[in-house]
DNA sequence: CGAAGTTTTGAGGACCTTCAAAAGTTGTGG
DNA sequence: CCACAACTTTTGAAGGTCCTCAAAACTTCG
């Protein structure tokens, strides 16, 4: 189930490198990391809320959603993590967890022990300042979904929450073309986007129906994507691909 | 309109210090941070979408919120900040703000160069950690927001986000009882709820006629906790009082 | 091929919105 | 200190979005 491997860091550290260089020795610290290599199924709890996780974890495929309960047993989506995401950066220095991280696909991922990132970090403050601005553009991340879920009704919200997802994917050379897989049922998706799973839908006919996307077996293409950014209203500055502040 | 004073910073040790303490010399150089009052008026924008801020700002006194416009004109409130709160710390890596702050009630607030907190963090270890659990915190806020508009309906919805105010402004010693002043227009905080400012209307005498709260000139006195807590699937626990890991 | 899960369809109803106007409150200047 | 203007809260009514429940059609997988 858990095997220790050279390079399981490297999509991560590509991500953060995208944003600004290291320094040799920042470099080497970030490869040398303590890594495992999970592999889990889909739908399978990888954090529950309450707990006091003692890892971070590293997605090197597939897709991972970060999500609260409800008492009713609603369930919140509040951001889906893919390949190259460093998820729940959050329990380095949090105890308890406050919310929840599951497989919504079959995924594969890196797990990386608390001590040892803090260590880096303290070690190496550009390491702890590139931590920082990725906890930064979570927090971004976290403000549009609201925005999503609040302010815009079904259609764009589902609009954009595939813009994103494009996007992001994009960032990591994972889409083609236009295209990209989304191996998530309607339901899960309805969860992300705070409607009903019935209601999503028929959005998403509604999308078809204008043209403005396709779907084929959980592969999404965007046909007319200057339609579907007008609806939705997106723009990727809130994913701050220009990086943080270089001193 | 801004005048340099010692003590400015005390509100922002003090909260935390309440996680955990300091070493002498880091207490030192946060008590030395240099620090401008600065008054503004109600609705005032402080951070607009786009700028490039030089300098964070901590709450004095006065309540400020964050949010994003929409292209209809609409506009979401992702938090409201209160004295003590250092607001916008995204902005001391991330170059364009992806979203605005502004006064909702005439405020003081204090204004802390971004140069100046990235010296005493990358100075302090102990600093940069408490400034990266704040922003933690941050985001776990922005996450219980999300399901705030996206999963509950607007009664819960409104006794959530009353509690969770009543339960930041206890903490700083800002309530009375069970009272506490919340001086912003109905219309405001409807924009924080995403519902229509005559739901929120009708929301609000549902909670008085229920007899779970009372409204006297913008005074909010909590009547029966119990139900409202209940009502709303309250708990503080994301906001994480128990303050980051120590080493 | 059967079982389990997922997507789709239908219908009725609840929640919330919009528009518009009245009533109440606050702030300011004469 | 009152009068007026501006703003905020409240009320009413009609309509749209979205929800729930329930069942049928379609996929996927063992």
């Amino acid at each position: 189930m858990a095997t220790v491997c050279d390079g399981l860091i490297s999509p991560y550290l590509d991500k953060l490198e995208s944003r600004g260089p290291f320094s040799p020795a920042a470099r080497q610290a970030i490869t040398d990391l303590p890594a495992k290599l999970r592999t889990v199924a889909r739908a399978e709890d990888i954090v529950r809320e309450g707990d006091e996780p003692h890892s971070s974890c590293l997605v090197h495929s597939g897709i991972l959603s970060r999500y609260k309960s409800l008492p009713d047993g609603g369930r919140q989506i509040v951001s889906f993590s893919i390949a190259g995401d460093m998820v729940d950066l959050q329990s380095v220095l949090v105890l308890v967890a406050d919310h929840g991280i599951r497989s919504e696909t079959a995924a594969k991922i890196v797990m990386i022990r608390h001590a040892d990132i803090l260590r880096v970090a303290s070690e190496h403050p550009e390491i702890a300042r590139a931590l920082w601005f990725d906890t930064l553009v979570d927090g971004a991340i976290f403000r549009e979904w609201t925005v999503n879920v609040g302010r815009r009704d079904a259609r764009s919200a589902t609009a954009h929450l595939l813009l994103e997802l494009d996007w992001r994917l994009t960032q990591r050379g994972l889409t083609a073309g236009d295209s990209f897989e989304l191996p998530i049922s309607q339901a899960d998706l309805s969860d992300a986007l705070g409607i009903s799973p019935v209601h999503l839908n028929r959005t998403l006919q509604w999308l078809r129906a204008e043209g403005l996307i396709r779907t084929n077996s959980h592969v999404v293409t965007v046909l007319n994507r200057d339609a579907l950014v007008a609806l939705a209203g997106f723009t990727s500055d809130y994913l701050h691909p220009e990086g943080p502040r270089m001193l």
